[in-house]
DNA sequence: GGTTGTGAACAAATTCACAGCG
DNA sequence: CGCTGTGAATTTGTTCACAACC
């Protein structure tokens, strides 16, 4: 017998599960036990028709006329999300962009611990950054065998991105996150996100100007 | 005759056009006068078709057997993205995320000019961002009457970060960037884009654990 | 009564396949 | 012959409507 496949989530709902979160982890700091989907829902910004779909996928359980365990949902949000084996992340790149990700608190908050802070200048290495010291790049092997980290940020200036993303890749890191205004290349096996904040304000730039 | 009323661009498309610019862009620095939507398609990652369906409702003007011309092609997307009017930016915040973005120059290549960096803390009125002066946050109506900014940058606490809201709305704002674990609220008017770290690494974490 | 859970209808987006043109 | 442009098919995602349940 092989593994069971675990129903496929759709990527839409993946990219609203950590809103989900968000809005849950409010509503547990209130103490509120239970949450219904119409609360959740207005929460959020959703509908709630999209709320329980999505909590349906997950195999969560609901309670009719009750609504749902704001704990469950948690547990089995940050279960599908991959929270539970609290990956670490590594930061690279220590100017003002990952010395402000590294003073980050939502990270943590979250499931996300910051195994370290790497920089390519000498003279930032050693530099105390809250909790971390900044460390060369050459080590960026080791901490990743040790500390095992899955995931990295890049925050380094633009020519020597691609660079850092394929020591990141040679040393074994499999998601990656970057700020840059043009597109990385990595092999299939990993997974990259890019957030370009110029891209961001032209969708806004763009909405605004179609009053939509 | 009432106004032309212009075909809606799905959103969809809205947000892949400032990638085909970026890529355009590059592009024209090459000299290449033509593409080809396969060309545009890999160096995108897109397909070939949605391509040419983004590009088809553009209006643009397409060569049959050639291609679509690069310099056409830059001044159609800009101007569907209400580039030509040169939006202004304000950035409210002068800590590591504002001064990071206040010295990033990927604005101003992509038609934004930031015409202001503010900041609560009287320690740091005054000082010189790049080419830019911190100014309190007091003078915000004031610019935004003035230069007429619309798009304005939240890199603040979070909890100020709804106040700096509320006063971007009254001083005539009408879209909004910030970099919140929270959601802000605004009126219905004013466009309101959030990017949440936390959300993208665990999108990112998500993706890893289902191998997709 | 209130809320979940879900099949069915609907809408949006993507991909296919190929005609039309340079 | 290569590439654009586009109707049709397919996939994906959302909304509706209501039965099932507490």
């Amino acid at each position: 017998m092989r593994t069971m496949a675990a129903p496929p989530i759709p990527r839409s709902t993946v990219a609203r599960l950590p809103v989900y979160l968000r809005a849950l982890l409010d509503e547990a700091v209130a103490e509120n036990v239970l949450v219904s989907s119409g609360r959740l829902a207005s929460l959020t910004g959703l509908s709630a028709t999209t709320v329980r779909k999505d909590l349906a996928v997950l195999g969560s359980p609901g309670i009719r006329g009750v609504g749902y365990d704001v704990r469950a949902l948690v547990d089995q949000i940050s279960q599908t999300l991959g929270l539970h084996r609290g990956s670490s992340i590594v930061i690279v790149g220590a100017g003002h962009i990952g010395q402000a990700l590294a003073g980050y608190g939502g990270f943590a908050e979250r499931g996300f611990r910051v195994a370290a802070l790497f920089d390519a200048d000498p003279a930032k290495v050693g530099l105390e950054i809250g909790t971390l010291v900044v460390q060369p790049i050459e080590d960026l092997p080791a901490v990743v065998a040790v500390s095992g980290p899955t995931i990295a940020i890049v925050a380094v200036p633009t020519p020597v991105a691609q660079d850092v993303v394929d020591r990141l890749v040679a040393a074994g890191v499999t998601s990656i996150l970057s700020f840059q205004p043009t597109e990385l290349s990595v092999p299939g096996r990993v997974m990259l996100r890019n957030v370009d904040l110029a891209v961001e304000l032209q969708i806004l730039a763009c909405m605004q100007s179609q009053r939509s």
